[in-house]
DNA sequence: GGTTCGCTAGAACGAACGCTCTATCCAGGA
DNA sequence: TCCTGGATAGAGCGTTCGTTCTAGCGAACC
């Protein structure tokens, strides 16, 4: 069945997504990665046979579509965009809190151990990132700021978010998050 | 002699700490560290009886104290809070592109990879970051922010540092530092 | 001169690493 | 019915991991 072969390589990329997450890039092995999905070593090399960087490559992308997803929920709960970012930094703790502090960032961590290191990964990385500013340089123009402002105020509103996500991991606290869309949202503030 | 055992002692702790900053907790092996130390493993488990983990810990105090120089540094350059900011991520943007945009903050990789798994490191990481917050804290207030403000101001400030850092490292370029400090000036400005 | 002790030195251990390889399974086409 | 080829299965490769352990070094004290 199509649908049996493509639940394995989805299995695995989900998998690798979540370990990634938690654990970093050199902290997970690939044996770990193929019983967690329930998957075999065999099938992991057969869908990934670049090894283990193209399979982080492809769960960086996912953990992409992950965030993104968030952050347009997010945004999109609110027409004033200062309240649309507090809305994301409540959707980021809320999760953060329920995991038991274990979910941050998806891509962070693997970003920093691989940064100059592994290319493949690395362009993964940099998409990511741009896809998650092109989002809120939307929400932001449609909103009424200019073209450049928004553009270089959805860098500041990611920048923030990773730090201040990254602050409340390491705090076990949801008010690193809370406190930062106070301040992000008073400075979008001064742009109206 | 006193001198030479301190020495063996303080190469570990620098070599460990350059070694983290750039590959993680996970990348680097305590092999690695003894050879760039040019110290043996025995005197590496001398030390540090504790293993990797007191060993990280270690580093990442050396760390705490570097980033916190750098910080004192840009901060006490100016006397408004605002061009204080602004100095510290030119000091930052100066320092990794100098490395060829390896050296990012000394401390976020390991942090985030041992978070809620090595409670040694975990506390020297949470020191590290009050550290950085309270100086900062203290030259808003003295710069006449109120003291919740100052204290929340200075959390934000480290915390976007941070994600700028991230970013810049990532993308090669300082223009998310420099951003980032016309932003928090903005920000900071608000408060006066 | 002998003894102690902080430190250096590196061989060796079991476990885990990423990856390769062969064998097997089984659905769909000839 | 046989064949093909995608997918599964996991033993095994060489290497490296963190750590332990014993042996030896040289300066300092009795």
């Amino acid at each position: 069945m199509k649908t049996t072969t493509t639940g394995t390589r989805e299995r695995i990329v989900r998998a690798t997504s979540r370990l990634l997450q938690r654990q970093g890039y050199e902290g997970t092995g690939i044996k770990q990665i193929s019983r967690e999905a329930e998957a075999t070593l065999g099938s992991v090399y057969h869908f990934f046979p670049g090894g283990k960087q193209e399979l982080a490559a492809e769960a960086i992308r996912h953990g992409d579509q992950e965030f993104a997803e968030l952050l347009r929920t997010g945004l999109d709960s609110a027409a004033d965009p200062a309240e649309a970012v507090i809305a994301c930094t409540r959707l980021l703790a809320d999760a953060l809190r329920d995991s038991g502090w274990q979910d941050g960032c998806p891509i962070t961590t693997t970003a920093l151990e691989t940064v100059g290191r592994a290319p493949v990964i690395e362009e993964a990385v940099v998409e990511a990132f741009a896809h998650w500013r092109a989002i809120v340089e939307e929400k932001l123009h449609t909103s009424g700021i200019g073209l450049t402002d928004a553009r270089e105020l959805a860098a500041t509103v990611i920048n923030t978010l990773e730090g201040a996500e990254l602050a409340a991991q390491v705090a076990r606290s949801e008010d690193p998050l809370h406190l930062t869309g106070r301040h992000l949202a008073r400075l979008i503030a001064t742009y109206r």
